[in-house]
DNA sequence: ATTCATTGTGAAGTCAGTTCACTATGTTCT
DNA sequence: AGAACATAGTGAACTGACTTCACAATGAAT
């Protein structure tokens, strides 16, 4: 019935508030928020980058860009350096400081993900998971990547 | 595996920031951010509330109730009375305009978990809804109201 | 050499939300 | 009744994330 439908979804919305809050406690407690995390996910993902493209690729203002950079260069987690063929544009990478921040990120994801997941009957997982996948192959056609 | 599980965590991300931008869109189209239509659903489900009151229920400080209901009083969608026994305090209360667009963000809300949920496999999406039970009621200890 | 496009940043503004100080009213205690 | 204390709401000022606009420096195209 609907019903069953309607319940999934509250489920399901109730539970992104609460996993944002948990985010952002944890991020903030390693002097993060959810932008600049993203951007030593990214960063540490592809490696050096443009801040043009990184504008691009968190969809946000080039103008705001400057001012993650700006942040998390004081915070020495990256170091802008000169780009070798274009003067005007600036790489962004990661410090040895970042990609250690990065890994972490990395251990404490895997570490939330067992703590909420971790003693889900495996059989459910398993179909918790394609029921996810579904959803999203669905919404794949808005906002990837 | 863990791998299951980290799998799965991070398609349920995904799918929260998705979740979570429809849900800015939607009610952006309806002149509404999330803080605000929260004091809408409230309302409508208790009723003419003190601002005091509201402020504990959204967990935000009476100053931003203030801010809150002054923008939504603009807004036409709800009205403050002068509390009948307590001259400090001030009664907050849906107009016909809150009340209607109360209900139609719970018609939205409906057709926004038939089109995210709709057509996956009733056994499946029950599984998913229990799913979703186990990992708020183990959640429960935080947060609730 | 000129014109046009692109990169990054200063200056200023918006929007959500907070803290602090203060007024008006309610409650309690003697 | 009066003093002392608690509570409801709001003005003023601030923080933080993010935007728009204008502009200087550089690059590409004609």
């Amino acid at each position: 019935m609907s019903d069953e439908v309607l319940t999934a979804f509250d489920a399901l919305f109730e539970l992104t508030t609460r996993l944002g809050e948990s985010m952002r406690a944890d991020l903030g407690a390693h002097g993060l928020n959810p932008a600049r995390a993203e951007v030593l996910l990214v960063l540490h993902r592809r490696g050096p980058v443009v801040q043009r493209e990184l504008s691009q690729i968190l969809r946000v203002t080039p103008r705001h860009v400057t001012g993650l950079v700006d942040t998390l260069a004081e915070q020495g987690w990256v170091a802008r350096t000169p780009h070798p063929s274009d003067r005007r544009a600036v790489l962004v990478g990661l410090t040895d400081a970042g990609t250690a921040q990065a890994t972490e990120m990395h251990r404490r994801r895997a570490e939330a993900a067992r703590a909420w997941l971790g003693d889900v009957d495996p059989a459910d997982l398993t179909t918790f998971r394609t029921v996810l996948g579904q959803v999203l192959d669905r919404l794949g056609s808005s906002g990837e990547r």
